[in-house]
RNA sequence: GCCCCCAUAGUGCAGCGGCCCAGCACGCCGCCCUUUCACGGCGGUAACGCGGGUUCGAAUCCCGCUGGGGGUACCA
């Protein structure tokens, strides 16, 4: 979720700039580097559209675009900032830091070794860290962002950049990366605001030129958190499971943070393109509305053709009837009814199989004798109906209902609990007319003795 | 704890010193339409967190507080 949002913005800021949109994937951690937490990934950002212009599957002139398969790069640029002092070795581990009192970031102990000592440490083959060092002196990082604005720090810790084990951390592969890759913007989540000063002055050691940096606001959920996957709205695949558009979702994302200067809000791709800019993204974080979601869905929704509404819902639900599902769209009676493409299946369950009654309905509608009467009645004239079309139907059933004085809007309630199952579902008189004939006066009457 | 970011209705946004006793959208609540439910139409509800400044004038600028979030890892 999170990282699809800010996919999107990387993606939108490229297009709209004519710039390049690379895809590299920062699997430096053994954990992250598993195909079952990557693939999701680029099939997520397949679904929205948001194609990449560089990226491992497809290469580029900056390749590799994998962090596990650039590992020379990595090391030869934590050898080159040991050589010019930018960084050194360090042996203390947790529980030294723990026995020193030190509860968050370092206390550079190992920055003031002598060469004595360093050589004992390393003779002794206990294994080493590698630390970034702050330079002497520096007391703040200054970063304009391009979303944030001005962002100071004074907090610079000598991070690690090294494991002990030899294999680079984050804040070392994006930097080199990022440096050898030529990027020139980097857009990310907000989550990694604090981690931008190291990279910062990482850069500078390396002689680098800065990239500008733009950090998107975090989504929360609900509960106002940052969104996890324990909130199951991670996987922004899961949404194309339950029938959200893709189309719908890049409109909504983009609706997260950033706004159109026109204040519309259903907006084309091309539109959203061509608007979209980085001073128009604003810097507070925002709460993921599934209600708004859904509404803007079924917007979209009302919007497709029949064919392709038809074609889409065959797709994430392959078992759904072709041709009853044909009917309903065709008679225009699911559209304005559907949030999303999997609510369609329960929707027109009642008209391929003979639903169980509601009992509330049951209670409510059905157990009078004015019922009874009227669903007998109701059958009758229905079974001897010429021309079995909705017209024809809808004037008997009216018809029936103001020879037995019942009230226009209440009395077909009761066929409609019997056709249906429930109190509400697809139009009456249409539904009657798919069900056919028999079935139709099969079910008033067997609702006759519920 | 420390560091950083943020702060307009329940939610998402607009606003970037006077056009704002604050606009739009979703939601919610009425009414209309209607064979149910929806769709649609009309109307309504609801916010500039608090306190200080600056200014002729502040939602807009500054400071403090409070609140929320993020970071604080040999994760990314």
């Amino acid at each position: 979720m999170g990282s699809a949002h800010t996919a999107l913005f990387n993606w939108l800021f490229a297009r709209h700039e004519g710039g390049t949109f690379v895809l590299r994937i920062e699997d430096t951690d053994p954990e992250t580097a598993k195909p079952e937490l990557v693939d999701p990934i680029m099939e997520s950002l397949r679904w929205l559209g948001l194609n990449w212009d560089e990226g491992p599957d497809i290469g580029g002139p900056y390749g590799p675009y994998r962090d596990s398969e650039r590992r020379g790069l990595h090391d030869e640029v934590v050898e080159r900032l040991l050589r010019e002092g930018h960084a050194y070795r360090c042996w203390c581990a947790r529980a030294d830091l723990d026995a020193r009192g030190v509860s968050s970031g370092y206390d550079r102990h190992c920055r003031g070794l002598t060469e004595a000592q360093r050589e004992e440490l390393s003779a002794s083959g206990k294994p080493a860290a590698i630390r970034f060092a702050v330079p002497e002196g520096r007391t703040e990082v200054v970063v304009q962002d391009l979303i944030m604005g001005e962002v100071r720090t004074e907090d610079l810790q000598d991070r690690v950049i090294v494991r002990s084990d030899g294999s680079p951390l984050y804040m070392l592969a994006v930097t080199s990366d990022d440096i050898a890759m030529e990027i020139t913007h980097v857009i990310r989540g907000a989550d990694l605001l604090p981690s931008t000063p190291i990279q910062v002055l990482l850069t500078e050691a390396l002689g680098a030129p800065l990239p500008k940096f733009a950090h998107v606001p975090l989504i929360l959920g609900p509960d106002k958190a940052k969104l996890s996957k324990r909130h199951g709205a991670d996987g922004i695949l899961t949404f194309r499971d339950e029938g959200i558009l893709p189309e719908t979702m890049v409109n909504f994302l983009a609706l997260l943070g950033w706004s159109s200067p026109t204040q519309d809000e259903l907006l084309t791709l091309d539109r959203i393109i061509k608007e979209f800019t980085l001073d128009r993204v604003h810097s507070a974080p925002s709460i993921f509305d599934h209600q708004k979601l859904a509404w803007m869905n079924q917007e979209y929704i009302k919007a497709l053709s029949d064919d392709d509404l038809e074609n889409r819902i065959l797709d994430i639900a392959p078992d759904t009837p072709a041709d009853v599902l044909h009917s309903v769209i065709e008679l225009e009676l699911i559209q304005s009814r559907i949030t999303k493409l999997q609510d369609v299946p329960d929707a027109i369950q009642y008209l391929h199989q003979r639903p169980a009654i509601d009992p509330k309905a049951v209670e409510k509608w059905l157990g009078t004798e004015e019922a009874k009467t009227t669903l007998e009645t109701v059958a009758d004239r229905l079974e001897s109906v010429d021309q079995w079309k909705p017209d024809n139907i809808k004037s008997c059933v009216q018809d029936t209902i103001a020879e037995l004085g019942l009230h226009r809007r209440k009395g077909p309630k009761p066929i409609f609990v019997a056709i249906s199952g429930s109190e509400a579902a697809l139009p009456l008189f249409e539904s009657i007319w798919l069900l056919g004939q028999e079935e139709a006066v099969a079910r008033l009457r067997a609702a006759t003795s519920v």
